[in-house]
DNA sequence: CTGAAAGCGCTTACAG
DNA sequence: CTGAAAGCGCTTACAG
């Protein structure tokens, strides 16, 4: 077993100094072209790569993003990741992750794990304790400390920091114009119950939408979901009893559900019901018939996190003045809607 | 902004050495009570928490595990870092995530960057292309220096270290003996090429099983496909020209894409066709038909590839005797197969 | 042109 | 009981 070389057995070896050594190897004017070859040929030789952990300590940045996210198992944030991975990677920078799992405990405990050292910034999204807690002295201690956050999707406006999110309410919008155009009367919303931030964004976009077309918002067809778990009943209930033409969907949960219950009582999906759904997952695209969707770009969401928190952490002079990064969207047609 | 306090600046404070703000904080018994006290105290009252980078670089291990993936966005590996995750937190380890996105090169560069003090060890699968080629010299060199590695899913041969896969021929078997068990005739397998090593294994195990029960093994039933972005038509073309009654496939993503094209065509799922994947992912659930599935249980997998590598790392001595684990699958029943 | 020294933040064997 | 020194692997200002 051949240990990692260091530049003190080179030193050793070629009989000079650590310093020379060093200097040699970072191609200092300083150092004579002869040593320098010498040096270089040897350290090629031995394939010597700095110890990243040294660099770490005397630099005092480590290159790598510490990401704290609720759940992996979890399409959206998966792609996230992987965003936000590559333009890292591209930048010389590693990511370390931690899930919270949803829970505000462990994403305390992450942070201050990582934050004692290990990473250079967070780029983060809320567990749904944090969220409902909605205390975050872990985020603003980090920040206090010098330490960038980047938050996204999830987010909150008592953490004064970088965040990116997509425009949930101009998104939904959107979505329930392309309904309107197609000639759909009887749009119904599914959707969470408010106090889900963007839920209630998107509900929001829906009634403007119906609005800025003199159509009438109508109780009956808005069914608030409390419980993901329990979904079915008010959906089978909203389907029965409203029989709707069309359907908004908040999540692609709600939209496969709402397919799978219109199924189940004879209504075809898309020839007597249009659905759409938010999130372009992997239910979104192998459900049948597959779902037509407001795509929430994870990838580029990650991607921009990424490239945000780098420039700030490479940024000399502090700023204070935080952005806030809109992700457009854009719906992708499928199966499970047509024309009236 | 206050930063993180050190040793030395606690040290400075109460006028004291550093040894002996570092002795009190590990409650040395060389330490009087009172000056422990009152370091303790002290440090509680400004957070003080020991620098992970200065303590990595003293005793020469990081307490992270570096993860190389071929991909994020995939249900089954995102359920396996989810497993390695919780195992590495509960053992006091960070993990750090890389993906090789599939390419030789991409994971190369990934091991050499966490090789140089990064992590203490790897746990890995293989991308297809390092599968193809079959260079792993990039993990021999990381073994030879010492830093232990554990494969899973996607291992080889050629390197020896400890493994953690589940019996893909076997379980492939019991999911096609299951088939005939159903009393089917015709059954077609859809599998990867052969230099996917867990393909090629499920492969082997649709036609011992096969044998088994005196079957013939008729390759006009057998499609390997290349590109999974590119598998509808091949999946057609099976469907179409030999009308099996059955269908054997190697993952997910195979699996509902039979049963989209069999719905395009008329054939319907499971009345006229069954199909069992492999993989019980998102798809498989939330497909519909729902799909019956061979579950392969990624959280369990990177739990277990966690603590082997754990166990490993804390070992005092070297221990060449490398083991190989096999993670239990079982078939999950869903809608998308029937009985003749 | 080369090397000794200081320092990043910590631990610990050793002196006093 | 306390502290100076050495060391983990590196860089760089400073002497020579």
């Amino acid at each position: 077993m051949k240990r990692k070389v260091t530049l003190k057995q080179i030193a050793r070896e070629l009989d000079v100094s650590i310093s020379t050594v060093s200097k040699s190897l970072r191609n200092s004017p300083e150092i004579s072209e002869d040593t320098r070859q010498k040096v270089q040929a040897f350290a090629k030789l031995y394939n010597y790569r700095p110890n990243n952990i040294a660099l770490s300590l005397k630099n005092k940045k480590t290159k790598t993003i510490g990401i704290i996210i609720p759940e992996i198992v979890h399409h959206f944030f998966a792609t996230v990741i992987g965003g936000i991975e590559q333009v890292a990677n591209e930048n010389g920078y590693n990511v370390i992750v931690c899930l919270s799992n949803e829970s505000f405990d462990k994403e305390v405990i992450n942070m201050e794990m990582l934050a004692t050292g290990s990473t250079d910034g967070f780029i983060m999204s809320l567990s749904k304790e944090t969220e409902q807690k909605k205390d975050f002295h872990h985020i603003q201690e980090v920040i206090n400390q010098g330490m960038p956050v980047v938050m996204f999707d999830r987010v909150t406006n008592d953490v004064l920091c970088d965040k990116v999110i997509i425009d949930d309410q101009m998104a939904a919008y959107e979505a329930v114009d392309y309904l309107i155009g197609k000639g759909f009367k009887k749009i119904a919303l599914v959707t969470t119950v408010d106090y889900v931030s963007v839920g209630k964004l998107r509900t929001d976009g829906y009634i403007n939408a119906l609005h800025d077309h003199d159509m009438a918002v109508d109780d009956t067809l808005i069914v608030k979901i409390e419980d993901i778990e329990h979904c079915e009943e008010p959906i089978a209930a909203l389907l029965k009893t409203q029989k709707p033409d069309a359907i908004f969907a908040v999540n692609e949960l709600f939209a496969v559900t709402c397919i799978k219950q219109a199924n189940k009582i004879g209504i075809k999906v898309p020839d007597d019901l249009s659905v759409i759904g938010f999130t372009d997952g992997i239910i979104s695209q192998y459900s049948s018939p597959s779902i037509t969707t407001v795509s929430q770009n994870g990838e580029v969401m990650g991607g921009r996190a990424a490239k945000m928190l780098i420039d700030r952490l490479e940024l000399e002079e502090e700023n204070e003045l935080y952005k806030t990064e809109l992700i457009e969207t854009h719906l992708v047609e499928r199966e499970s809607t047509t024309t009236l």
